[in-house]
DNA sequence: TACAATTAAGTCAAAGATAGTCAAAGTCAA
DNA sequence: TTGACTTTGACTATCTTTGACTTAATTGTA
């Protein structure tokens, strides 16, 4: 049985998919309401699943017809979204982040499977098991690195 | 009478089999509760029995939702080159040792060109500048963390 | 036009739900 | 008796759920 937040994040997810356009737009109550939870747990969903490393963007109004909008970002090119990804990587990278980023390089068709388990094998906590913040710093590097390369590998 | 570490990897073993899919997905606390066992009697198991060697790959996740998934993997054909190289990297390893061992994976076709771009943008100098001789020992650990993912592949 | 009421969304920290680690204690066969 | 393997539980780490409080935008009213 999965939990909550997964649910939520599957159905926005699909209903970003249907909607050809990669963007929809929310009441925060009325999801609260459709899966029974509290309506800040829209907010936890969207804080952690929908975050700019998972190649989204979101954007909010308050107050009589507010609304929660979410875009998915398209990139043009293959440089453009790793461009995008670098830009985000400046101020060190949490795992978490880390993960966001493979994610989201895999779903885009820009790594394999295998390559995807190269960068995760060589930012992994226990890999890089230095003192933070020190080692926030060096993971964004190393994926920095690592995806730098894959920019200049179609010539 | 077996223990019931023995029991309990019996267990999960059939059920992976009987899966068909060559995984499953627990709940540590479920499993635990079973068996009469305490939780971290499952990591036990799971850590003695279930490790690369002998064939799985573990993943989890905490809090609410939590699971355990255990699946099936294989070892790569090149798997004796690679503990080889492995073991010479216990102590350590140079930016020099790093290509020669990039050049030999490349050479026998283990890696491809890409993945060998992807490595030595990892373990490059530049990326990974910190003081030796902790440079060396944090080179040899990416290394180490990345070739143990060619070993093995999901089934 | 102010400004009060209403309607939404945001923040944050506490509580809850799982899993992981580690070392001490127990067991058993050689 | 010793050493490898197993069992146990206290403590830790991580992720999720909840709700009280805050902030912002709009609407209605004097």
């Amino acid at each position: 049985m999965r939990n909550i937040s997964d649910i939520i994040e599957g159905y926005l997810k699909k209903i970003i998919e249907e909607g050809q356009r990669g963007t929809i737009e929310i009441k925060r109550n009325e999801v609260a309401e459709k899966f029974q939870c509290v309506p800040s747990q829209i907010n936890y969903v969207i804080n952690t699943r929908f975050t700019a490393e998972r190649g989204y963007a979101v954007e909010s109004k308050r107050g009589g017809g507010g609304y929660i909008r979410i875009f998915r970002v398209q990139a043009n090119t293959r440089k453009e979204l790793i461009d995008h990804i670098l830009s985000g990587l400046e101020d060190g990278a949490s795992h978490t982040m880390a993960l966001d980023v493979v994610y989201l390089l895999l779903e885009e068709e820009v790594i394999t499977e295998r390559e995807s388990k190269l960068v995760l094998a060589a930012v992994d906590r226990s890999t890089i098991r230095i003192p933070l913040p020190m080692r926030d710093e060096l993971r964004a590097r190393i994926l920095q690195a690592m995806l730098i390369t894959l920019i200049y590998e179609e010539l």
